[in-house]
This record gives structure tokens, sequence and C-alpha cells, in this order.
DNA sequence: ATATACATGTCGAGG
DNA sequence: CCTCGACGTGTATAT
């Protein structure tokens, strides 16, 4: 990775058009060709720019070019305060817990956190308008499509969970199915459509479900 | 700002879970209390922090935590390669020319390359089911609701433009009224929306349209 | 290739 | 606050 400090000036044009005048930044070239630039606050990049690039330099005049998407960055430097090349050993991958995946093999090993007597059928099940996630049956023998959300879940949801609802509809074995929304919290407004449209909705919080179900994956404490 | 280059070992709790092995990375402490991790591939961050944080040094352990959202980050940092910092002055903030702003200015100064006769009666105009990219009037005097997309149109743009309609002809003023798409390209399941709900769709190329209607305004070339 | 949904999405505008 | 839509969104996955 190069490593470049420097008082510059920035264009991009691509997707879009930007410019940024003088100042000091970090800019980042790595090994794969990707690019970022970062002055002294916020956590993401003034600029970036995925690779692979083509990144030629010309006196104080660096540009950086995406043949891929005809996208161009050229940084014009001022004043360089660094400029060092590093060579970084990183085989790690980043392992991500918590995702809506994780949910779905958690719920299946825990319906009853969803509801007394359910049981998962299909997790992912896919149909023509989309993957159901968890494809159920309710203690009265009834089907019931449920939708996990991992943040609030929002007017878009209920949407989701309508399409599916409606997709299973289309099959009489299963008319009239029931759906149930999960989320650790949800607008007022998609509780309101929950309801309007007779939809469960169920509050669950993930570090809680993971503690009662799986308490031997919880790391971090 | 800090600027570490190290070994290390990185966890992250919070919204979600993410746990690192050991790597060559280059970290950004940034003066406004966020952060991000670098290594040597992909232009995005591995992981990040928003500003503002309390970084607290604790031997070869380093500890970020956000209080506004309860997030922790903690580095095991097992040999630094580089811990300098450095005083970065930067006042200028990015000028951005968003893309799709710049078509609906482009296409109320020539509302014919959507339609002839088109009039532009508002852009942007408010309605409590969103923002009406460009209200206007065709030359039949039927009102029509214009939906600007700056990329691939999919169906959940012809869903959107389906709402402001049904929204406007809630006022028998305007009802029936016509919805138009307008995108450089259109998915094939979009354009099937498109002509079962009965509205248009027009192609249109932000790089062409800008030389026909504006060439003065065209930079970088 | 096309379509869809997830993301530690982030960000900003309007009500 | 809440809601919504844009973003230089990016990324993964299934058809």
């Amino acid at each position: 990775m190069r490593l470049l400090v420097a008082r510059c000036e920035i264009a991009y044009h691509g997707r879009a058009t930007t410019s940024l005048a003088l100042g000091d930044r970090v800019i980042l070239f790595k090994d794969d060709g990707s690019l970022c630039v970062h002055a002294d606050r916020g956590y993401k990049p003034l600029n970036y720019m995925p690779g692979p690039t083509s990144v030629s330099e010309d006196g104080d005049v660096i540009r950086v070019y995406r043949a891929a998407s005809d996208e161009t960055l050229v940084i014009v430097v001022h004043e360089v305060l660094t400029d060092e090349r590093r060579e970084l050993v990183d085989e790690a991958v980043l392992e991500h817990d918590g995702a809506e995946r994780q949910w779905h093999l958690l719920l299946e090993r825990a319906p009853e956190a969803i509801e007394v007597g359910l049981v998962v059928l299909e997790r992912e099940r896919f149909t023509d308008t989309g993957p159901i996630d968890l494809f159920c049956r309710d203690a009265d023998g009834r089907t019931v499509v449920v939708e996990v959300k991992r943040t609030r879940a929002v007017a878009a949801h209920v949407e989701q969970l309508s399409r599916y609802c409606e997709r299973v509809d289309r099959d009489p074995a299963h008319k009239p199915c029931r759906g149930i929304l999960v989320a650790p919290e949800i607008a007022p407004q998609a509780r309101v459509m929950c309801e309007a449209r007779g939809f469960g909705f169920v509050e669950l919080d993930f570090g809680v479900l993971k503690g009662e179900v799986a308490p031997e994956l919880t790391l971090f404490e």
C-alpha cells in the first residue's frame, strides 16, 4: 500500500462530479488498485475509487482511471507531507455475526421465540416474488409466512410480507396464510399497516435471542 | 489524526458483531472521534466507527466506545509498524454535483426531450407519498407525473411512480393523470410493469441530454 | 446477464 | 422525532 499524506486538490468525474479544494488528506493507494481519500473528520472517505484502476503520475498530478465504469479521479498535489510504501500482510477475512441469515438459523432452532407451537417447515423458501425467510405452520395447522428484519421494520417491509403472503395464498392448500413480521423494533406506520392487513408483529432482540437459544455462540462476554 | 499501522486483531460489537484475525492494517483515528480500519484491498474499511467516541488504551489493547449507539471496537495490537500523529488542515468541503438534481434542472429546461408539448408545472412537488420529480401537463392538457432515474429503472421505481399517480388521481382536477418514467435504461420486468399500468417510458442518456440542452455545462473534456 | 434483498448501510429533506 | 428516497450506494445470491 502506498500511504500518501499531502496537501492537495481533488476532482472526480464519473457517476457524479465532485471537486475538493486545497486541504491536507491521507490517501491510501491499495495494491488492488482501489484508493480512498480521508480528511481528519468523518469515517467516510471524501473520495474513493474501487479497483482495478490505472494510476498515472505526471509531475504533481496523479490521475486515477477506472475503465470499467469510465470514472476519473485527479489529484493535484501541492505539498507532500509523507509518501511511503508498505507491505501489509493480511490473510484474515472479516467474521460476521448478527446478519439476517443468522437470525434465520437461530429462529429455526427456536421458533417458539416467535410463537408457541410454531413449526418451521422451510428456511429461505424461494418463490417467484422473492425468498420467504421462514415458511411455517402454526399450532392450528395454518401456514405462516415469517419475515425477519434485523433493524427497525418499516412500511416497505410490510409490503414485502404482503407480497409473499399473496403469493402463498395463490395455493389453495395454504390459503389463508398468516403473516408475521419479526424485528427488534417497528415504525408506527408499519405497525398500523400490520394491523390493517392482519399481520402479527413480534419484537425480538438478537442479543437476547442468541443468549437464550445458543449461549455457546455468544462471544464478547 | 493518528495514523497507526499495525499487525492486530479487531473485534466489533454493536449493531452487529464482527471479528478479524491477525493481520496488517492501517488505522486512522480522526480528531472528531471517528476511525476506520483499512487492509490493503478494497476501498471499503474492514471496520469503522463514526464519531464521537471515547478511545482508551491499556497496554496493547485499544478500546473505542461510541455511547450514542452503544458500539464497541477493540483492537489488540501485536506489532506496531508505524504510529504517528499529524495535524491535517482541511477547511474545504466536497463540492458535489448531484446527478439526479442535474437531471431535473436539465429536463425542466428541455421537457420536449421527454415528450413534445410537455410543460413542467413544478419540480420536486411534495406530496404525502413523497416528492414528485416533475409535475407536468401534456399537449392535451392532461396532468403528467414524471419520475426520473439516473440509473437503470427497476420494478420498485414503477411502484414508486404508481404511488405518486394514485395520489395525484385522488384529486378530480388531475384525474386521470399519466405517468412517465425517464431513465437511461429499463429492466425488462420494469418495462412490462410500465406497459401493464399504462405508464410511458422514455430512454434518456444524461450525457447526450446535457450536450443537447446545456453544452456550456459540460466540464472535463 | 437479470432481479432481488441485505447492509454495522449512510445521508439529508420534509413534516 | 418519523418517514421517505437518494447514494459515485456496494454486495451477495438465485434465476
